[in-house]
RNA sequence: CGGGGUGUGGCGCAGUUGGCUAGCGCAUCUGCUUUGGGAGCAGAGGGUCGUGUGUUCGAGUCACAUCACCCCGACCA
């Protein structure tokens, strides 16, 4: 197997459809572009979701839900938010089916035409604003702070499994400030939430930064971002944050009363992570082996599995297993006890590999009589034998270890291929490589632009952590002069 | 929307210049032996070859049409 993948590393598309979809993650639907997610690639969603959620809630910001379709008059408010989502929008135009007269089947009623048509959200500033009109009358209302967990459409000319679906799941976060500033501070507190979650959880080394115009979200004033590098050196989006002034707030006519009772415009920002972490986790940590998922991650932590030639061996080791497993729930930890009867052992160590369940623990008949069992790593596909007593603390440390080597291994694997280009010819040549590319950028969308059309690399961000410079220098194509350092690569 | 490609048991594929009974691997079922890295042996079941029309003594194979899906590009989280 391992070659067969090896030779796939250079089309991800490929190697997860053909590994992780067999491995229960998800499966492409027959719906243009959609996706079905397992049960378990689900439990990894869910994950992501539960620990977002604790820091929302630390930030404030609490959950509501807002309508799956908006009126196309809410949707053409804002001019440049139409602009950037009309090509790929999703439409109802009818609201009933009926009985086709030649009958063939079941058509569309055209009787059933709607006066308006509806449109299947892309995103929900538009109907979310429409509705805080109303809730926003004083500054005692502010700051609005609310999230959305839900499902977006957006009819992509072309998708891909997890990074671009034509349907898929996310977060939104909506709200509303008194002033730019407040709003500004809000969108980089979140990207930096964003980041947190990426590094400490995913262990996705990200850098934020800002977008450059031409990458900004359709009708914001400023775009954070967190870039993160595949294994084969292309850029991922994995969050974004948006500042989005008083945009929204004019064309919806959303003003309050400030506390001299004079009418302002609120200002806003918006910030959403979706089911493209998954991709994410995907391809910056998997290898031939399967999914790798980081502890902080992953559904189940450890998975025991028994080997036995007899029913007394297997429930003399299944009751070991009991005791095990209490142990390290108790540290709070989730434990599978794989006592499938009908599989062998080492079906079920391929199987808890291809699923990226970062520790293992065997044991069978030798390890009953020595009182030790066989721990083995996910990251590192190493195994130890150790004893049963204390195996609790000792896995409890492994976790923290694997977790660790995970971030640190995909860091090392960033660092190692970002580097400073200053020549216009070698940049054309590296930038094909994969990687990241330090350049100098005088700031205009049209060298942006130019550099895009002849290499299809884009600026991914202009860093605000991680990779950080500011210095004097010459834009790597136009030759005007540059303050700063911004990040190029090939992204997905 | 352009440019390529593929449709053959559940899955992945082979099938020569048209030829007689359409094969192979995996999976499935039965039995025995196995069980510390995706088991072995023996046997069994399962396909109107995407669809339609045509050419022919004869079509999985050729022609035309049609449908579906995949890949590459433009668009994008």
């Amino acid at each position: 197997m391992a070659k067969e993948i090896t030779s796939r590393l250079e089309n991800y598309s490929q190697w997860y459809n053909d590994l992780v979809v067999k491995a229960d993650l998800a499966e492409q639907s027959a719906v243009r572009g959609c996706m079905v997610i397992k049960p378990y690639g689900y439990a990894i969603w869910e994950k992501m979701q539960a620990v977002l959620d604790a820091e929302f809630k630390k930030k404030g910001v609490q959950n509501a839900y807002f309508p799956l379709f908006i009126p196309k008059s809410f949707f053409s408010r804002e001019a440049e938010h139409v602009a950037g989502f009309a090509k790929e929008c999703a439409v109802v135009t009818h609201h009933r089916l009926m009985n086709d007269p030649d009958g063939k089947g079941v058509v569309v009623d055209p009787e059933a035409r709607l006066e308006e048509e509806l449109i299947v959200r892309p995103t929900s500033e538009t109907i979310i604003w429409s509705v805080y009109k109303n809730w926003i009358k004083s500054w005692r209302d502010l700051p609005l702070l609310c999230n959305q967990w839900c499902n977006v459409v957006r009819w992509e000319m072309r998708t891909r499994p997890f990074l671009r679906t034509a349907e898929f799941l996310w977060q939104e976060g909506h709200t509303a400030h008194a002033s730019a500033a407040e709003a500004e501070a809000k969108a980089r507190e979140m990207v930096e939430v964003y980041a947190d979650f990426a590094r400490k959880t995913l262990a996705l080394p990200v850098i934020v930064g800002h977008k450059s115009p031409n990458e900004r979200f359709a009708g914001a004033l400023d775009t954070l971002t967190i870039e993160a590098m595949m294994q084969d050196g292309k850029a991922l989006q994995a969050g974004t944050s948006h500042f989005l002034g008083q945009n929204f707030a004019k064309s919806f006519d959303v003003q309050f009363a400030d506390a001299e009772g004079k009418l302002q415009y609120v200002w806003a920002t918006s910030w959403g992570v979706s089911t493209r972490l998954m991709g994410a986790l995907i391809m910056a940590h998997s290898d031939d082996s399967g999914l790798v998922l980081p502890p902080a991650l992953a559904p189940i932590r450890v998975v025991l599995v028994p080997i036995y030639k007899s029913d007394e061996e297997r429930a003399a080791v299944l009751a070991r297993f009991e005791g095990i497993k209490a142990e390290l729930e108790a540290l709070g930890h989730s434990v599978k006890i794989d006592d499938r009867d009908t599989l062998r052992p080492g079906f079920k160590f391929a199987e808890w590999e291809v699923k990226g369940v970062p520790v293992r623990i065997a044991m069978g008949a030798r390890d009953l009589a020595a009182g030790t069992a066989e721990v083995a790593r996910r990251d590192t596909l190493s195994k130890e034998t150790v004893p049963v007593e204390g195996i609790g603390k000792y896995v409890d440390g492994l976790l923290k270890d694997i977790q660790q080597n995970i971030y640190d291994k995909a860091l090392a694997f960033r660092d190692g291929h970002i580097r400073k280009c200053d020549d216009w010819e070698e940049f054309k040549t590296e930038i094909q490589k994969g990687g990241f590319l330090l350049c100098h950028w005088d700031g205009t969308a049209e060298t942006e632009q130019a550099i895009k059309d002849e290499t299809k690399a884009t600026i991914r961000c202009i860093p605000v952590d991680s990779v950080v410079c500011e210095e004097e220098g010459r834009d790597i194509y136009s030759g005007k002069p540059s303050h700063q350092r911004v990040v190029f690569a090939i992204a997905y």
